[in-house]
DNA sequence: CGGTTTCGTCACGCAACCGTCACATGCCCG
DNA sequence: CGGGCATGTGACGGTTGCGTGACGAAACCG
């Protein structure tokens, strides 16, 4: 599965797009304007992108010369304008290809598989695997830890009680298991884990009060939901 | 300047084509069969090919896949055709690029480019990999450093210590798997880790206080971060 | 042989983290 | 409705982890 990130501005062509790339199994982040684009690329970064040249605010062109200034990314303008100046411009700028609106989404996909295959391999891509529970992510091997796509600062134990509730998503751990194999105390305060699961909240937890992730199970212990 | 190697049928279009395309720098070779374009190939191979689809005897299709077989030179398909099931057939078979004519030599020309731009590929450029992290590069064959660009004095400790963490980038690695991969201590004081990590942070970050890129993940190890 | 670079060790100090406790809050059930 | 128990939370030392500067030994180099 790889991750588009498409950039365009007309409500109903965004999407439409983004669904029919989602079915041919993109994972699609659509946003209607360069500013937002380049601010998704930063935090999240997709493995492709499509733009439209006429955008509110920032144009195409540019956002393609800001992409490129940090990304080696592949870029397709989606853009309605035919004309052979625009397409060289487009690609000046630094796009990979240039396909004019409407386009059959087949075609897309196509279009973005040749440029995989033709994709720099010298670029460092992590190979780390992610957990994830809806925002929030768990990267084990990076100790990292994502929320909105935001990296999270979390203690080592806090990390360790995270991947090890993440390791059984939606199975209840008790204190005592917890205790066990974060701790590796046989016997100890259970309030322990209270109390770093508390902290652990404060963290990963839009708000607090109302857990949506690490949630309590009275008399029994805590899970992680999916 | 470079090659290109057009395979098209019908003469009038083969050969204003390639007329423009001398005109736009390129050395261009032309043909009308798929079967000589492929013994062009293969004794004098050109940067870039442009093929059309309907050939005579052998088609565009079959053209690009016996092409793929040995070549990983840039294709371009050059078709009268736009239909949406041709494209995809002419990208999957292999290519790199589709444009329907009439085309302009000016786009094609900035096509050529861009795939150009993006080539690199492993038959063309000898690999001399270059790891890289945003502006810090690495080329482990080289034993060579840069960072903007500018080539970073490292001494050969700090050199291996970073390719050990560029190899796995965005991974954390532990003091005790540092020392034995780089240190081949088995045992031994991991304070030493931290000293060298410290005196690598001032020649490859721009700030050593806030570092960018040798991250450190307190309790765990060390990363270096895409 | 003298100077320079690199390496490993050590000690110091700051900052972050951890575990404990005490208290507040909330939930269950009679 | 109220007691009792389970859980949340804030504060506070003690401890640990990490960065850093200094130093001597070893290696390297002219």
């Amino acid at each position: 599965m790889s991750a588009v990130l498409l950039i365009e501005d007309d409500d109903r062509i965004r999407l439409s797009l983004a669904m029919a790339l989602e079915d041919e199994g993109y994972q699609t982040h659509a946003v209607p304007t360069a500013e937002e684009g380049l601010e998704m690329q930063r935090r999240q970064p997709a493995d492709a992108v499509l733009v439209d040249l006429m955008l509110p605010g920032m144009d195409g062109f540019e956002c393609i010369r800001q992409l490129r200034r940090t990304d080696d990314v592949p870029i397709i303008v989606v853009s309605a304008r035919d004309d052979t100046h625009d397409i060289v411009a487009g690609l000046e700028a630094g796009a990979d290809d240039y396909v004019v609106k409407p386009v059959a989404v087949k075609e897309l996909a196509a279009r973005l598989r040749a440029l995989r295959r033709r994709g720099r391999s010298a670029s460092a891509t992590p190979a780390v695997t992610v957990l994830t529970f809806g925002d929030l992510e768990i990267r084990p091997e990076a100790g990292e830890v994502r929320l909105h796509g935001e990296p999270v600062a979390v203690t080592r134990t806090e990390f360790r009680l995270l991947c090890e509730l993440a390791e059984h998503p939606g199975q209840v751990l008790s204190r005592q298991q917890l205790l066990s194999r974060v701790w590796e105390y046989e016997i100890g305060d259970e309030r322990l884990v209270d109390v770093h699961v508390g902290r652990l909240r404060h963290k990963i937890e839009d708000s607090a009060g109302k857990p949506r992730h690490l949630v309590t199970v009275r008399g029994l212990g805590y899970k992680l939901q999916p």
